[in-house]
DNA sequence: GCATTACCCTGAAAGC
DNA sequence: TGCTTTCAGGGTAATG
């Protein structure tokens, strides 16, 4: 399940692979994804030059010029191959695309939960599900007195909020639980009893788990690869999620599970409070 | 206006 | 072995 991590790691790898290709063909599978993919999508690609890769939260963005942007969400179960797969034709296989110099690329999504779209439009900021987005965690944007100021009128559990892309882009289930772990902070605590020492551990604890799971390319567990079609390594190192009954690497207490807006949450009773 | 819930979807795992 | 049920969760519309 693609998160912030996993994303950046598949636009690493895409900014050293697809830069500078010219698409010349998009084939669709005409299954609709979050949205339909109609075929003014391909009309938009084709011709078009990939200039940059860009990430913004759980979003991947190629600027393309002439000017377009190329807007990627991957959803639950979204994957890109670059290179597709030669020996077996793609299951699941909502977009492929040609390239001038004879390579391509193809987004498969088995549970359609993803997105594919192109904004003809002069800025990133311009697209309307960007716009939408709250801070990007590992910039300057989050910071103590930001989330301070952000968590005192809400009235929300901290688990919600870090799951609220409109408050902090990128995170999903499997960092917040993390996050919250390595806070110490307990994922049902409301929004407005935090202070300041405790939005400043969230802060750093947040950055740090993102960073960590960067560094080991993300976590897989069934769905995730990256470009290449390789897994990431960070679920060797989570320390709460998917760990119910385990003892806590802290504190030695068992890890418990509870479910919040129909989602698992993973936490330790005994440390985090 | 804010918070919560239901829904979309399919593969994997569990249960029978 | 094979079928059925349950679970997983990101984003959004509907509901409270």
């Amino acid at each position: 399940m693609p998160e912030l991590p996993e994303v950046e790691t598949i636009a690493r790898d895409l900014r050293k692979a697809v830069v500078g290709k010219r698409v010349i063909r998009v084939r669709l599978s005409g299954l609709p994804l979050r949205r339909p993919v109609g075929g003014k999508f391909a009309q938009n690609l084709q011709g078009r030059v990939i200039r940059r890769i860009h990430r913004r939260g759980k979003y991947l963005i190629a600027e393309m010029e002439p000017r377009a942007f190329w807007l990627i969400h991957l959803g639950m179960s979204g994957r890109i191959f670059y290179p597709p797969p030669q020996n077996q034709p793609g299951r699941h296989v909502h977009a492929a695309l040609d390239f001038s110099d004879s390579t391509g690329l193809e987004f498969c999504d088995p549970r359609r939960f993803g997105l594919l779209a192109v904004y003809e439009v002069a800025k990133i900021s311009q697209i309307p599900e960007i716009a939408a987005l709250g801070v990007e965690p590992l910039s300057s944007g989050l910071n103590r007195d930001w989330l301070a100021g952000r968590l005192r009128p809400c009235r929300r559990d901290l688990k919600a909020f870090l799951l609220d892309q409109g408050e902090i882009a990128g995170l999903g289930n499997i960092y917040a639980c993390e996050a919250l772990f390595r806070a110490r902070l307990h994922p049902l605590r409301r929004c407005f009893t935090l202070n300041r020492e405790e939005a400043g551990r969230l802060v750093c604890a947040v950055r740090r788990t993102l960073g960590d799971a960067i560094r080991h390319r993300g976590t897989s567990f069934s769905d995730f690869r990256d470009a290449n079609g390789k897994p990431g390594d960070h679920q060797r190192f989570l320390r709460v999620y998917q760990r119910e009954g385990e003892k806590c690497s802290r504190c030695g207490s068992l890890i418990a599970r509870l479910c919040q807006s129909n989602r698992s949450t993973y936490y330790c009773p005994g440390c985090q409070n």
